[in-house]
DNA sequence: GCCTAAGCGAGACGGTACGTCTCGTCTTATC
DNA sequence: GATAAGACGAGACGTACCGTCTCGCTTAGGC
């Protein structure tokens, strides 16, 4: 039997990153897709279930390299700069395109998984290892739950991404960290 | 000159409200909201810019009472069960509503500063009365911002909420809230 | 309420009518008539089931003149003549869209009533017409009721214009005609 | 090398017939028709040029002892039940089937050969019998063409059929009968 | 009996039209 | 003159079928 083609499978994620340049995620219809990569909605439709899936894919792809993480030698200092990092990723029109990525999955609940698989696995995996960095010295509780201490750290910028009740500026970062890692409750 | 008509606001609320518990956000369309409240699509376009508009409107004004504040006596307390109760409250089928009123934020510009008017900003002020009286209390640093404070506490509920990449029981709610007011920094 | 527009009937069916000309019934897309008319796709399929309905309609109005009835003193003569003219309109490029249209009726249930009504009817009756003079000339039997006669003359032509299976000449034309006209038996 | 496979020919024949009971012409698809038969697409379109070809060698194979020819002693008798059966036929679902056969060969030139040489030409020739048994006993017209006679008696049946404009009842295969006997002229 | 070219199955693919949907604007007639 | 009713333009959606293609596997016939 044919095998799906590998070749398909690419255009149709090179054409999604260039229109997810141009237009954010509304620009990337499936139409658009199809048009630009050459490769039918039929077969899209084979490869995924729907377009934030494609979208999905192929920006967590794009941005594996988007935002390096730190190696500053202090543990506490390299999860500081990763979050004023991401801050500055998020307040870019990249930034704006997560956040429709990321608002398109309540949605779409097919494209979901691809969501969390191809991009939010990534950027979660890049911060855990700062995070085990930090355990082995020492410099973190380790009674604090990998996950529970991403979405502390992360979860208070997404959310002012998402309703822009709030700036995403460097200060801000800053206070989210500083008061992530020492806690809300007076010393 | 005739005014423009009290009933109509009211109508539309209360229809979309309606519309909002049978099929959320997407049964909220505009013909529908029209159909159902006896307003013309015009008018309901005259007193709102878009749809999301009038369903964080209508949204907002009936969960004012649904998460009550706990007065447990410690005011950390309170602010750990609030997360608790909101917690459940995203999980439950409002909570699926409020997350596709706030992806439809990304979307809709002209929709998001009623979400944040009409439903943010009194979910916020019930939590900020929390942290006011535990700062008189001596029981919080007094050197967080409130809002930086309220960001940390729901921000991680929420992101998980829009990406289901970690559940919403009570005890990931409280694993949060610990960590929130200890900090990750280890002791 | 507002009416449906006049307007938009009518550049629809003249943008029918032009792509017919162009491409027979396979031009006549909806996405094409859509495009040329400047009538959206949702708006034609409120005034008409399908596209088939469409083109029947635009190619009925248009043949209304296409093919004059004969008057040449002889009724029988005008019969004869008649079949000829129709023969030679069904050799040509708008007899191919002709059958398109009949073959189209056949899958499109919802078009064929249409069909009937706006190309149909109207070339029945310029025959039928024919007959009655005939009928009250004494040249034609009055125990062979118009719809036979009718579908007598032409159920051959199309016959022959759908599955090709003989040629749609002149001298055929009129060897139908003599043999209708005369029947089948020795005499 | 190695030939065409005739057990491949057979199960697509057989797999159409299955199919065009089932749902008609419509349900006969290439893909249906693949996953029936268990061939291959690519070696249906090597035996035929399309599908309407295989479906109307489906059809004219089974439909061949469908509609047998009557022997009353009087050959004009033999000819008026002739009508009369395939009168019945075409009201059938099987009427059906032949009036979309018939329809798709006006948009496919490849299928209309196979449709005139494996359905029409035997049909044709069971009814060319008739006439000549009929001429021998000169009790028809010897100046009348065979070709002409045959869609003298069919044509109108077949008319009505695809534009559906009059019914296919025997009363009226009998008046078609009758005029195309004796003729339209008044005697 | 082996070899090799073709036949063949499975189904991926590009293309194209379909008919549906929702949005936000516009047009009447009514009250 | 504000409204209810709903027609309208725009354009994306996901589906269907077509006919071509690309694979490997199978299977004769020629040596």
């Amino acid at each position: 039997m044919r095998p799906q083609s590998l070749r398909a499978r690419e255009s149709v994620l090179a054409a999604t990153c260039a229109l997810l340049h141009e237009g954010g995620l509304p620009a990337a219809t499936v139409d658009a897709i199809s048009a630009r990569s050459g490769v039918s909605k039929a077969t899209i439709y084979k490869h995924w279930p729907s377009r934030t899936a494609v979208a999905a894919e192929a920006f967590g792809a794009e941005m594996a390299h988007a935002v390096p993480s730190p190696d500053t030698g202090s543990a506490a200092g390299d999860l500081a700069e990763q979050v004023r990092r991401v801050s500055e990723f998020y307040a870019s029109p990249a930034g704006t395109t997560f956040a429709q990525l990321l608002a398109a999955c309540v949605t779409d609940p097919a494209g979901a998984p691809y969501f969390r698989e191809f991009f939010l696995a990534g950027r979660r995996e890049a911060v855990a290892l700062l995070w085990r960095r930090a355990l082995e010295r020492g410099e973190v509780d380790d009674e604090v739950d990998v996950e529970t201490a991403i979405d502390m750290l992360f979860g208070p910028l997404i959310f002012r991404l998402l309703s822009g009740h709030a700036p995403l500026s460097r200060e801000e970062a800053d206070a989210i960290t500083t008061a992530a890692l020492h806690g809300l409750l007076a010393r």
